[in-house]
This record gives C-alpha cells, structure tokens and sequence, in this order.
DNA sequence: TAAATAGTGTCTATCAGACAATATCGT
DNA sequence: ACGATATTGTCTGATAGACACTATTTA
C-alpha cells in the first residue's frame, strides 16, 4: 500500500503474563482479521491517535477490548520496526510486558476477538509477524528481572506467603529444559528480609493443614 | 494539524556519547527548522520510509547528516510517544545511544545543521522537545551498564590499556556532585581478567615516562 | 505422634573493596 | 637513584548457596 511508504502503521503489542500451575503462561489471541487471520498472535492494538494518549493506552485499550482486563503492571520494553516485519508494509510496533495475577483473570473474554488462548511461554507454537521473537525478548528480559524479586508482586493476590512468593520466582525461571529452578528458601527469605519492597501483615496468617504462615504485602510506596 | 491525527511522527533521536577531558559529553545540535528554531536538541531525523530499512538505519542517517561520522555502537533504549511531547501533534520517537571514541570524531562537521556542541551530560541547558528527559534516562541506563565493564569498550581505541579503560569508566560514573567515583585499581583489574570481552595483545606497550603498559583489546567475538 | 509446611541457624566458598608491596620503565 | 605508573598480592567484611535444624499447626 502506497501509503506506508509516506506514514508507517503504528501499534502497540502486550506480551500478558500470568503463573499458571507448573508454568509462566501467556495470552494469545487469534487473529480476526486480515493479514495472517486465524493465526496466533500477541494482542495489540494500532494507534488510535484521537483515542490514546500514549502508546501505553493503546496497549490497555488493546487488553480491554481483547480479554476485558485491566492489569495492575504495563511497561514498554522494545520497539520492533521496519519494512519487512509487517506484510501491510512499514512499521512500529511497541511491545509491553504485563502481568496479571491468576485470581483477576476475568471469567469471560472480551469482545472483538474470536478466540482467546493461555499458552505456556516456552512452546507458543507458530506465532504471526515477528511475534515469536517479541515473546522470546519479553520472556528473557522477565526473567532477567526477577532477580530482584520485586517484579513477582504484581502476579500475586494482595497478600501472600513467602513460600507462595518464592514459587511465582521458581516458575519463571523453570524452562522448558530446566525443569529444576530451585531457589534456596534461606537465602530467598534473607533476602527478602533486606528488601524494602515487602511487609509484614501484623497477624495474619495462612492456615491450612500445617503450621500457618505469615503474610506479606508490597510496601506502601512500591513501584520500581 | 490534522494529519497527525491520522498518522503520528516518527522520528529516532539519538544520545551520542564521548569522554571529554573529564566528563561524559553528549552531542547537541542547533535546531535549523521549526518548531522551537535555534534551540538545542539531541540529533534526530524523522523516519523516511522509502530510504530506511528501521529506525536504526534513521538514526544512523541523522547522526551522518549532522556530524558525518558512522558510529561502532549504536542501540535503540527507549520509545517515547504521545499527543502532548512536540507541538506538531502526536509523535513516536525512538531514542538510542551511541557511543563514539574522541579519535574518531571528524574535523568537521555534517552538512544539514547550523551548529552542534559537545555538552557535559550534568548541564546540557535548556534541551527542545523532552529531550531533557530523553537524555536523564540515556544517561542513567549507561552508567548503569558500565557495571560490565564492556560498554566502555566502545568509547576507546582499538588497542589501549588497563588504566584507559578504568579511566573511562570512572569518567562515565563521574556525576557533577559524584566528584570521586574512583574505582580500585586491585577489584578492576581483577574482575577484567576474568572477562572475556577482553584480550591482551602480545608484546605491544604503551610507553612513556614510565613502565611500559600492557595493551589489550576487545575480544575477537565481542558484542554485547 | 506423624505429616506437612514455616521459619531459623550455621558453615563455607566466593568476591569486592581497601590497601600495601613490588616491578619496570624513562630521566 | 628517583619519579612515575604498571602490576600483583594480601587482608577482611559481606554475601549467596548448601544444608541441617527447630517450630507450629492439623489430622
């Protein structure tokens, strides 16, 4: 189309993730529409000028509208662009990480998109433009961050355990291959201790068939 | 206007970097075009679809333009976008870092622009656009990274020694409050050894008034 | 009391920073 | 020999991982 040739297409793409039961999960859609329709793909959303303030009210618009969501944690984390990635002809495409914790994936999906689909982020399956690599780069860099285990949060219900904290760290980390990912809980818990980022929810507890655990919450200015 | 109601601006912007005699410098340019005229700005250039493969390719072309130089690094950080950040409407703009060692700066300057000024990243003065913000976060994210002593490598000759490298990565670290930021020679050496970014070319010096130093290089298959 | 999970303590290898000592040049 | 810089070595405190131990609940 000639008009790419003057003005690029420009979108904003999420890579969505939530813990599933032994895996890091990630929301696909399928597309409706042409080019690629009813191939698997990120969600996004073009650019809407007139609607979105910024790219990242696309990416928001892009999840409400597919999947009727909104999520507590969105960042922009690479562009994709250029002539070839897109058969309409040249483009940007901003790609987001978020994270959505299990409890608030919502019971149905959104509207405007034929199919929705959790898939474990380390066999997606074919994917349309240049989405595999965006999800390779999304998951990698995740991973990278969890390090400083404060990212995790934002996948977990309000108030948590350490035990339960530690798991959502050992599930991104477990690959495909490495199946083990154990984290040491003594060293985990020291530090998390140290981190400025956590608090103790003053008795509170999680019972169950066991010695309760203690509960935990993000700490009052937490952001990144 | 009403096109950028349709279809935004996009343009790379990029933070070249140098090491002056003991700061961090950044290139700026005189803006010969409106808006905002004869104010200071990172070098830029507005995508050209027909001409650029990607926004790299964009930013490669403008820091030609304007400073006729091809820089050996050259990597996109963050996208910055919106309705509100130039006064032409909405706008999507890529900014990279770049990074250039003083020997190879031209003698003179590109065609295309009025003037252009190596700045000290602390006090660039008042900066077009948000390219103060643009450039905060440039330099932030590199003095980040020089923590793996390998991004440094990219701001010096091709052969040089243990003490250059400590010298520039000292200088990136130096803010203008931070006046020491000096690194131990014994820690810096030691974990360089251990990297293998780096090699040691074999019989060849740097001398003068003094021991001769040992030179090194960077590693046949260095990238990032 | 047994099972299960929560939470703590200890040992050790590693590493970074501080700082001292030695090496090797030109003058 | 002296000044200057290169290069190496040692000491020490902090920390992460491994691993074992104790604590507290329900069944």
């Amino acid at each position: 189309m000639a008009l790419r040739q003057l003005f690029p297409l420009v979108s904003a793409d999420v890579a969505l993730f939530t813990i599933g039961e032994t895996c890091l999960q990630v929301l696909l859609v399928e597309r409706g529409e042409e080019p690629l329709k009813g191939s698997w793909a990120l969600p996004g959303a073009v650019l809407k000028p007139s609607l979105d303030a910024d790219l990242e009210a696309t990416a928001r618009r892009a999840l409400r509208d597919k999947l009727g969501v909104e999520v507590p944690f969105l960042e922009q984390i690479h562009t994709f662009n250029g002539a070839e990635r897109d058969p309409r002809g040249w483009s940007v495409a901003v790609l987001h990480t978020a994270l959505l914790p299990r409890e608030r994936l919502p019971a149905s999906a959104g509207r405007k998109v034929e199919r929705i689909r959790w898939s474990d982020v380390d066999s997606p399956g074919p994917l349309a433009f240049d989405h595999r690599a965006q999800l390779t780069l999304a998951v990698t860099q995740l991973r990278e961050r969890v390090g400083n285990y404060a990212l995790p949060l934002h996948l977990l219900p309000e108030k948590f355990t350490l035990t339960e904290l530690q798991k959502v760290c050992e599930t991104i980390l477990r690959t495909g291959r490495n199946i083990d990912a154990g984290l040491d809980k003594g060293a985990f818990r020291r530090r998390i201790a140290g981190s400025p980022d956590l608090e103790l929810v003053p008795d509170e507890f999680r019972t169950g068939a066991q010695r309760p655990a203690q509960l935990y919450r993000a700490a009052p200015g937490f952001r990144f």
